[in-house]
DNA sequence: ACAGCCGTAGCAAGCGCTTTCTACGGAAGA
DNA sequence: TCTTCCGTAGAAAGCGCTTGCTACGGCTGT
């Protein structure tokens, strides 16, 4: 029925072992043998079986990459970007070399879910896994990632992080990409503040995710620089405290970063303090949301209220007004992600790189009035 | 190294088969001979070889999303949806049945990278591909998926359209699920005519792409039975005479699907046609791009000129003013797409389904001045 | 002219799992 | 009590490929 390597050698008059050889082309195989056996293969239409060659050769052609939420255009920009280095041929050269199968999983955010797609990338023996995003911070979970990553490390698997810290138990590290989301997160507090700004609303992300509580960190450290907070700043950068009074902290409320969320989350923060003359976003997903609220709160942008998101997603200069924001370099980063995961970039030094956040000023801020 | 069946068998007291046998569940295994061996899968921490097991059975358990681009939230929802129905557990109930591995492939829109992610996925012996969005409309193309395709279904994997036509020739094909893009597509011009609308510019997709295709032959639809063509419109559905005029249409430019191509072509439409007192988009990532490039020009939306896109996707509703679109259920049409492939739902009667296209009628569009 | 090499190709042993077929023991039927 | 049958477990034959090792010429070096 199906065509297979032995099929391939009848036709082109050599063994097994000589297809298998042309075909991988990492064994010395005379040219004239070389080409009758690619004519048999074209003329058969011959498909490697993935599966046994994956198991004769102990090692597979799949790399993983895990995102939070795949509709999510930052998500979608990393994983695009990874891609277009790892898969298939159209890295824009020719279709040789190390042509592997790139693969998207959407945990949803999930932490079980994210254990569950790392078993089957681990049955599949994947070449190796690229985890995008923030990581849920809860100690338990924490522990069984770390031990199941550690055997797909020892299993010979490539493991980085894209936008996301490593495990601070990582040693299965090969590296991690980690973006500026606390200095980010300050900055953008910073401009805010002197803009004159002095009652700063904040639509936080979900709670136990590293993304959300590095940025809020950063917001409370710009605020706390300043003098501005009734609570306790975050410490400084390494410093895990900040959690602490997060909970109580009238001016900041957590949702999912959807624009659902953006949107009732700033709701609630104009009901408990309707003094908030900007609000900062989680996201620019979440500041769209925001953005929805003030307008249907009959208020003004940035008139009666400053916005400001995180990210810079493409559609966030086309909000009008165009959104302030941090600036992610996604693309970028997905695609060095995708090369460490090939192999064909060096890990950083110390396995870990910070990229930076750039501040962009649009016009969804500005002075508060009066 | 590894742990493997036989280590497990051999901890339980019984052969592989039996271990083999429980793991896959479509056997009589007496319950407490099931119970020794899945304590001995949990002391010895086994994990499947999912190449052996794919190479044995002569299948595998991954299924393949194409999509153009994995960046743009079109896709990114589709294949997310999809993907719920066939993922990991956490379909919601519990982590029993047909747990696969869906993969995301992303083409970038490119017919090679196609049909390679088609063959990687031949390899692998895929379960099922899921091809979403428009097609390429390139004949040689078209019989090379044709025939690839074709030798997949051979190979037993499912096939499923979603959001695309089911190819001409397509014998091989278990299911598609289309959008009433032509439908949709005349609507919206139809709500602009009505609105008091004449000159019209048509912001479109790339060429030789069913969406872009179907979505313009509607929007000529709907002139044409206003009298409003300078052109010959389409024809009725199932006309493809359409393609005919398009090329010289100075009301409609060509250009990808994606937001700066949207800014550019506007302008080049407002240069050619500066009388035009409305602009259909592509798609609402295009009609981004054509917002921006209107208000550049010192217009107001919808005061001076009337903006609409296609897809609803979730940022248009916060545009401001909102955007006129038509709606197109994603989510929905991909789930549905995923549950085909799984094989938890009968194929629609004939093999294909239109999927409605429903006008949403937003603040970006508005009767013309005079 | 002979030993030794190098460049190529083939042999054959698995890789770890699934599955058919066989085997065994006890329960039910005669 | 003996046969038949059912429920359950094992033996073993691959699935299609990779790869270490062996083998075979023809060259080169002496």
């Amino acid at each position: 029925m199906t065509v297979t390597l032995a099929d391939v050698a009848a036709r082109a008059r050599v063994s097994p072992a000589t297809v298998s050889r042309v075909l991988n082309g990492n064994y010395p195989v005379a040219a004239s043998t070389r080409e009758r056996v690619l004519r048999a293969v074209d003329d058969l239409d011959y498909v490697l079986n993935g599966p046994a060659s994956s198991l004769a050769a102990a090692t597979s052609d799949l790399v993983g990459i895990l995102v939070n939420d795949i509709a999510d255009p930052f998500f979608g920009i990393m994983a695009g970007a990874a891609q277009t280095q790892i898969g298939g041929p159209g890295d824009g050269s020719g279709r040789a070399g190390g042509e592997k199968l790139a693969v998207i999983c959407n945990t949803g955010g999930s932490p079980e879910r994210e254990l569950t797609y790392l078993t089957l990338l681990q049955r599949q023996r994947a070449a190796a896994v690229v985890l995008t995003g923030g990581a849920v911070e809860n100690p338990e979970h924490q522990a069984a990632m770390a031990a199941k990553l550690a055997k797909l490390a020892d299993a010979g698997t490539r493991i980085v992080f894209c936008g996301r810290p490593p495990l601070p138990e990582g040693d299965a590290l090969v590296a991690a990409l980690a973006f500026d989301n606390r200095g980010g997160g300050r900055r953008l507090t910073e401009h805010l503040i002197s803009l004159g700004h002095r009652r700063i609303g904040y639509v936080a992300g979900p709670r136990e995710r590293t993304t959300t509580r590095h940025r809020l960190e950063g917001h409370r450290e710009a605020l706390h620089a300043a003098g501005l907070d009734d609570f306790p700043a975050g410490g400084g950068p390494g410093d895990g405290s900040g959690h602490r009074a997060a909970d109580d902290d009238p001016l900041v409320v957590h949702g999912p970063y959807d624009r659902r969320s953006g949107y009732e989350a700033t709701l609630e923060l104009l009901r408990r303090a309707p003094d908030v003359t900007a609000i900062v976003a989680a996201n620019d997903t979440v500041a769209l949301g925001a953005c929805a609220a003030v307008r249907d709160q009959g208020m003004r942008i940035p008139q009666d209220i400053s916005v400001a998101g995180f990210d810079d997603l493409p559609f966030s200069v086309d909000a009008v007004p165009a959104l302030t924001t941090v600036r992610l370099p996604l693309f970028e980063a997905g695609a060095r992600a995708g090369r460490l995961a090939m192999g064909k970039e060096n890990p950083p030094p110390g396995g870990i790189a910070t990229i930076a956040a750039e501040l962009m000023i649009r016009g969804s801020t500005a002075a508060p009035r009066g």
